[in-house]
Order: C-alpha cells, then structure tokens, then sequence
DNA sequence: AGCAAAGTTAAACAAACGTTTAATTTAAAC
DNA sequence: GTTTAAATTAAACGTTTGTTTAACTTTGCT
C-alpha cells in the first residue's frame, strides 16, 4: 500500500486515458509527459520503466477492486436476488466509474504472451467468480434458484455485456430517446438500461420467474 | 472485390494473427515479414502501408461476414425461436472461427480515435442487430415473444460473451470435464458450452419459458 | 549557513520503427 | 532472343521510440 505524490497521480491519471484511448504501445511516454506537463525523465525515475508504469495502473486499481470485492462479501441480510441484483448494480457502477482502466483491462487479457499484468487480470476475475458462485450454489441448495445454470458463463455474460457496453456508448446516444441530455445524464441513463437488463436476464435465467 | 497471391494470403494471414497476439502498435512490419518468410519491402509495395495492411485485412473479413448476413437472411421457415437458436449457433461458428480477426475488432473497437477500421467496427455491428430486430419485432407482433425486451442490449451480450470468452478459454480448460481433450474437442466442448448458455438465456428472456 | 538527498531539467543515447530507394532477378510478351 | 513489366532484394532513409546521463535546482535537516 503505497501513497503517491501529486505528480505521480497525474502521471498515472493521463496515462491510464492514453493508453485507454490509443493503447499501450499506441501511446508514447512523450505523449504522457506532455500531457501530464511534467518531464519526460520523471516517468523512468517514479515508475522504472513504461511497463511498469502500466503495472503500477494495474496494481492502484485493483488494490480498490479488492476493497470492493470484500465489501460485497458483507452483505449477508439479503435475499438471494436481492444480492445478484445488487451485485449487478455495483459492478456496473464500478465498471462504468473507470472506464479508462476497464478500457485498458479488455486491451491487455487479449494478450498472447503472459505477462504480470495479464496473470493480475484473470486472478481478479477468479476473485470475482468467487464472489458470485456462493450465492448461487446456496440459493441452489435452499431450493430458490434454478439448478441449471452455469455460473462461470453467466459471469463471462456479466463482464463481456458491460465491456462491450463502454465503446458502444457512442451508438447508443443515437438510439437513445430525444430528449437533451448532458453527459451525467447520458451516463445514468446508461447504466439504467444495462441494470435493467441485465437484472432481467438474471433473475430469468436464476429464478425462472419474472 | 480482389484477389490475393498466394504470397499476399501469407501476409494477411500471419499479420491477422500477430495482430490479434501482440496488438497493431505491439507487431512491428519486420515481425510479420519475418513470419510471413518475406522481404519488409513487399508489405508496402503490395498494401502500401502498415495502416492499409489492417485495413486490408478488416475489408477481407468484412465481405465474408456481408455474405454471412445475407445468407442469415434467407432463412424463413423456422419458428421465431429455431431461427434464434440458429443465429446464435452460427455467430458462435463464425466468430470463434475467426478468432484472430476477432481479438484485432475487440481492440480496434476501443480506439476513441476515428477511423476507417472503427466505422467498419459499427456499420457491421448496426448491420447484425438489423438481422436479429426484425424476427424478434415479427415474433411480438404475433405474441410469440414477450414484448419488453431491449434487442439493442441483448445484441450486446451475444456479442459480449463471446467476445468475452475468446481469451478466457485459458481459464475455461481449467473448469473443463477431466476427459482428455485434444485442441479440436476443447473447440467444440467451448462452443457447446457457450451455445447451451445462450440459447437458454435468450429463450427464458424471450419466451419466458424454460 | 551548509550539507545531503530528492526533484527536475535539457540533451544525448542506442535501438527500433515504417518506409523508400536503387539494383537485381524473374516472368511474360512479342 | 530481345524487350518490358513485375517481383524481389539488401541497404539506407529519417523519425520516433524508451531510457539514461549529467548538470542543475529545490527541499529538508542540523
């Protein structure tokens, strides 16, 4: 648990838009340095290297997405679809909160070559199938929730709709009724659409009601 | 519609690939002449640039998932629900036979940079969810599916999934059946498994039945 | 004030990048 | 067999890359 000084936040705040954006070999340290308006020189003497500028972006996130993992694991006085649908909930929160590191998170586990990064990534989402897989299997056995139902695909269905929501936004303002909206506004009425459907598909696909 | 040499099918196809492991920006021209076993010259003198080579190989698999949609399109004596599960079916075939050129759409998808490549990306992806909106719409009309359904959003977890579960497959041998699989029977256990996961997923939230 | 450590800078580094050149070989046409 | 165009090559092009250097400034401590 380290602290950062402002300018290594800076830093790693417009590096992780940058390589959101353009990818990781896509953006120059250069273009970080520039952006961050510090020098160039500083990205090697915080951070090491460009790699581990990266890895540091990858360990500050998913140190808060421990955080938010064991918070979740708390909530014991819920029904079984209440929790789901409160998990929905928090995931799209979360995810839709960094869409920059989300961004980065669907660029690296394509990713042939192993790499710490990538070895982080899919620790994470074990973590996260673990959140899920208890609910469900106790549900199972008290008879609430369907027998049938894949878990771990259900989780991939989870990730993959809302990573493949946060490049579509552009397409869905389009579709999106007529009225004005600023960019909060956009933002929440996305979210809404992906929790109710989400939360449909679940609770169908769980609980075989509607 | 153009043809390739034997010589510029081995470019395309080794580009594809590195592409799809090391990202656009990660593959240098030297990487891919050196795999493809020709000069560095001959991928500017046949597609004039770096730029144009992916762009090639996004106009060559394009036109194939053109046909693909037309051939889809054809297909009108099949219940609402049978041409569902056949649209399903094939879009797992098509994509995770294509997985390469998939992973390069996953990340060219995220570039918020314009493009000829993204505007493919979208005016495909408007194209497949204009295949799946007419069967459901025909399908409520004639009370066979329920009417509150966001298409838009369901479209989104076909291709979210599967998107999903590309470069999951690592974590997905783990979880497989201890029967030893070779690589053609991890294939069709995968596509099995998502195909089940989707049809009933797309049935409970159509039909609300099971 | 004086000293040591940390922070910051412009400049330079070698390596790798995409692309082009000019020379040579191959193939096809007459 | 000669000619013309296409294919192929090794080498060089000028940039840009990530990183390091060495000089300089600021900071904090005694």
């Amino acid at each position: 648990m380290e602290e950062y000084s402002e300018k290594q936040l800076a830093i790693l705040k417009v590096a992780e838009r940058l390589f959101a954006d353009q990818g990781f070999h896509g953006t120059s340290v250069r273009d970080i340095a520039q952006e961050a308006d510090v020098n160039i020189a500083m990205i090697s003497y915080y951070f090491g290297s460009k790699d581990k500028l990266l890895e540091t972006i990858f360990r500050y996130r998913m140190e808060a997405s421990r955080k938010f993992i064991n918070e979740l694991l708390e909530n014991n006085t819920m029904e079984p679809l209440e929790k789901i649908n409160s998990l929905i909930d928090r995931f799209i929160n979360k995810m839709l909160g960094e869409q920059y590191f989300q961004c980065i998170m669907s660029r690296e586990q394509l990713n042939s070559q192993a790499s710490p990064v990538r070895d982080l990534i899919w620790e994470l989402k074990g973590e996260m199938l673990g959140l899920m897989q208890p609910i469900v299997t106790q549900a199972q056995e008290a008879g609430i929730f369907y027998k049938d139902v894949d878990v771990e695909m259900l989780m991939t269905t989870l990730f993959g709709t809302i990573h493949q929501v946060i490049p579509a936004q552009h397409i869905l303002k389009k579709s999106a009724p007529a009225t004005v909206m600023n960019d909060d506004e956009f933002r929440e009425y996305v979210k809404k659409r992906v929790s109710t459907h989400l939360k449909k598909l679940f609770k169908a696909i769980l609980t075989h009601e509607f």
